[in-house]
DNA sequence: TGACGGTAATAAGCATGGCTATTATCGGCA
DNA sequence: TGCCGATAATAGCCATGCTTATTACCGTCA
């Protein structure tokens, strides 16, 4: 009974936090902050909510991690000239040599999760997520959908 | 990048409460709490240490949410007369009608989630995210594995 | 120009989940 | 009997993530 697909994913990826926190743990960083660095480095001076977008969590939980980041000396918040809203979000130099380090944890992480796993059965395993994720990031059927709602 | 276990596994378990806790919101209780709820109707009486062993969660995190659910009138603390150091866990009246309601709920999310997948895709997926979850439910290669380490 | 709706960010409050530490009790062994 | 390690539960602190509400600002339209 409790193997259906949310307990199962909350289960995995719970387990997954845990075990990154644990090989991370010298880093002091955690699971969600890699994700946030990582973004960043790929896409640098986005303001939070454009972050927020990307990581598809609410604007203040993207705000929450950059205080905290930011605190940590990792990342840089800097006005944005052209709206005095939004701020423009920045590595600092002490972020890149860490992501490596992050990216090996990580890396660690996935070859436990995925100990006797082949490479096609790791590969359907992702689409298979990433369609059940496709599914759950649509509008709900009871959601308020002003437009082509069906 | 972004399409690893980690994160898929993070976001559909994430999509999946929110979508269950919007469905259940009218009954004022949580994913989680609903799972603590099943446990005690299949096992009433359990001690909290059972009750954690049972979900995979910390004693704390499980006697924390028995705490909240002890004060919505769902879950009642009996004092096991064998040990004074512990409670026996039991549903109370209320909690029956309300874990039927739950239920439909979860099913109308895992629909959702599901959409456009066959029943053996589906059985596919459970099976392997059963095998990541096995996989990392055993000792850490670099925990203190007192016995049989490898 | 001035009002008004939308957007960027934050604040407050809550639930889940972890870690570490503490208290009380149990149970076995000397 | 008395000690000592293991166990049940709790307390404190923290990160993630949500909802709702608020503030400040942008952009558009009259």
């Amino acid at each position: 009974m409790q193997n259906n697909i949310a307990f199962l994913s909350a289960d995995v990826s719970r387990l997954l936090r845990k075990r990154f926190d644990l090989a991370a743990r010298g880093f002091g960083v955690t699971g969600p902050q890699w994700r946030v660095l990582a973004a960043l480095q790929r896409t640098p001076g986005m303001n939070q909510c454009a972050l927020a977008a990307w990581l598809e969590v609410e604007a203040i939980t993207a705000g929450r991690m950059i205080d905290r980041l930011e605190k940590a000396g990792l990342v840089e918040r800097r006005p944005d000239p052209a709206d005095r809203r939004a701020w423009r979000l920045f590595l600092t130099a002490a972020a890149d040599p860490l992501i490596s380090s992050l990216r090996d944890c990580a890396d660690v992480v996935f070859a436990e999760a995925l100990q006797g796993f082949s490479e096609d059965e790791h590969q359907f395993l992702l689409a298979l997520l990433d369609r059940v994720r496709g599914n759950l990031l649509e509008e709900s059927p009871g959601d308020a959908a002003p437009a082509a709602a069906e």
